[in-house]
RNA sequence: UGACCCAUGGUGUAAUUGGCAACACAGCUGGUUUUGGUCCAGUCGUUCUAGGUUCGAGUCCUAGUGGGUCAACCA
């Protein structure tokens, strides 16, 4: 990796303590494993940069597997959207796995733990099962099945498997401890009886193993060395090891299971069961809008990948619990954007300037450059007459020193233009400023070099020749949540939180060089943010989708007051 | 009435494994700027508490306090 002093996360300590003792570069490989069914997001961006990061660090391979081996909620729609999101991010797998691959092997390593005495075939129903198992702090009861003989089991796992019983009346649990502090520990279900077609396997299968069964195995069967959770499975690692313990031989690498707390990002939620709810009750259009923390909502809104893994890296890993406020990732946007996007002038809430000492009818074209962070943008042109368009906010009949914009007898230069000072306004019947008249210094063009155009005015402002002017739909975006962890309330349900403005639709007016935008095109309207294309534009009716703001230091000072 | 995990600025993460508590964001002040953007400089502020070990503790030990996790035929 290009950065040797950067400092290691504690995963990145163990993998160097284990290559300190025994292991080699080789044995490193490493997996994300998801479970295909829902759409990825920015929590699951910190995983997939942790594990495919530490891939890209140690030179090692990294799977992606699917975790699937549950038919009733999994789909080969959710297999291509998370493929299509890790790729998006970057990322290259090594091997594309499946738990479903495994199937006969786990089915015949359960065979063997039924002849070793280790598991059996429990016939009750789950509610006397949970019944059993006692509490956190009461031991559990053995299941009058347990000690059936392995004859027994062994036929009627086959009768499982072979279709001869109907969903819900057998399971195969392992003979652990029911006594265990540990409620794992406590004879868990390793198979389920689940008459249901697998994206995959189809009806190959009618019995399908637990998450426990399934993933250290697959581990071991991959070679991975280091399988990094979340903390929610640290007390499965008890479970993972003695599962392990059955299969393992000697010559083979025994993987490691580590867990590091999930990253929570501030004002949003990220739980698929509560992004569900937002796109089911129509709060969002969709699990790709771009308000919604997914992978393709942050895409759609123009979140770069560059940006989320600088992001990823930035917070790090570690073991305790956090909030991450959004406007760090917000920075990361901007930091990348800022060196790459475009820029470009349109106006989102017009007021009408007149020139009046310009000639009626009259055009110009003025020279503007593309970004001031990348000389090779080069410079385009952009039109100029009498009749502009300026932000409301950018104009008062009267303020302080403190606002460098246009007031009436004050000057400021049109960027890329004239300077021009405000003389007098028109208001409707209800006092809205509806028109300002100006006039201009023809000498103070910009880049003309002459005395006037060096002279220092206070304020720049953006602006739009009207003639000239496209539109375009522009949506505006803010916070999906007003709190900062919806989901904390106990009292409270977290869709009480929605923000009620999170989404603005307005009309842009935009200089005329965007007219062949693309879908995806990222550009800076000057003083205003950062937007891109979204997919629902179309030649004849642009949309723009801002990503995020400018760092706006006027609007603090004004809030302040 | 248990087991386990965690505790460093407003936020997130570091600290050569016991040796001057650092980096980024946010905030604040100033400078540069034809974007109140960018950039530059400065500033703010921290080891949960109480003991102990040690020449020396954010780091090790003990106790406490606070937060979290664990009882799906989900993953």
């Amino acid at each position: 990796m290009a950065e040797e002093a950067k400092s290691l996360n504690f995963i990145e300590h163990i993998v160097e303590e284990d290559l300190r003792e025994g292991y080699t570069q080789k044995d490193l490989r490493f997996r994300f494993p998801p479970e295909p069914n829902g759409y990825l997001h920015i929590g699951h961006a910190s995983s997939i940069c942790l594990n495919f990061g530490l891939g890209l660090r140690y030179n090692a391979p990294v799977n992606l597997r699917f975790d699937d081996t549950n038919p009733a909620k999994e789909e080969k729609e959710y297999v291509e959207a998370i493929k299509k999101d890790v790729s998006w991010l970057g990322f290259e797998w090594d091997t594309e796995c499946y738990a479903s691959d495994y199937f006969q092997q786990l089915y015949d390593w359960a065979v063997m733990l039924i002849k070793d005495d280790k598991a059996y075939v429990d016939s009750q129903s789950s509610e006397e099962i949970a019944s059993q198992k006692g509490t956190p702090t009461e031991p559990g009861k053995e299941s009058p099945y347990r000690n059936r003989s392995v004859e027994e089991n062994l036929k009627l796992f086959e009768g499982m498997k072979s279709g001869e019983f109907k969903d819900g009346e057998h399971v195969l649990r392992a003979k652990i401890d029911m006594a265990s502090s540990n409620m794992l520990m406590r004879d868990p279900v390793m198979y389920r009886v689940l008459h249901k077609a697998h994206h995959r396997t189809n009806t190959d299968w009618c019995i399908y193993p637990m998450y426990d069964w399934t993933h250290g195995e697959s581990d071991y069967i991959e070679q991975v060395s280091h399988s990094l959770c979340t903390l929610e499975f640290l007390p499965h690692r008890e479970l993972y090891n003695w599962f392990l313990d059955q299969v393992v031989s000697s010559d083979k690498l025994r993987p490691k299971q580590r867990e590091f707390a999930r990253r929570n990002l501030s004002h949003t939620v990220v739980s698929k069961r509560k992004l569900l709810q937002l796109v089911e009750k129509g709060l969002v259009t969709g699990w790709d809008d771009p308000r919604m923390p997914t992978i393709s909502g942050l895409r759609r809104r123009g979140f770069t990948p560059e940006s989320i893994r600088n992001f990823a890296d930035t917070i790090g890993i570690a073991k305790r619990e956090n909030v991450v406020d959004v406007s760090l990732l917000d920075f990361h946007v901007r930091e990348h954007l800022n060196k790459i996007a475009p820029r470009v002038m349109g106006v989102l809430n017009p007021l009408k300037v007149v020139i009046t000492n310009y000639e009626q009818g009259k055009e110009e074209w003025l020279e503007a450059e593309n970004n001031p962070e990348d000389e090779s943008a080069g410079s385009r042109q952009i039109p100029f007459s009498r009749e502009l368009y300026i932000e409301q906010e950018d104009f008062r009949e009267e303020a302080n020193r403190k606002f460098f914009r246009l007031k009436l007898g004050g000057e400021v230069r049109l960027k890329n233009g004239y300077i021009i000072k405000a003389e007098s306004c028109t208001k409707d019947d209800d006092g809205n400023i509806t028109e300002v008249q100006c006039t201009y210094d023809p000498k103070s063009k910009s880049g003309s070099g002459t005395e006037e155009s060096l002279r220092k005015v206070k304020g720049t402002l953006h602006w739009v020749s009207i003639p000239h002017a496209i539109t375009a739909e522009v949506r505006l975006y803010d916070r999906l949540f007003t709190d900062a962890t919806p989901d904390s309330h106990k009292d409270k349900d977290f869709l009480d939180f929605v923000n009620p403005d999170s989404l603005q639709k307005v009309t842009g007016y935009l200089e005329p060089s965007l007219k062949d935008s693309k879908i995806g095109d990222q550009v800076q309207f000057q003083r205003l943010g950062y937007f891109n294309v979204d997919k629902d534009s179309t030649p004849e009716n642009l949309v723009f989708n801002r990503t995020v703001t400018l760092r706006d230091t006027w609007a603090k000072l004004e809030q302040k007051g």
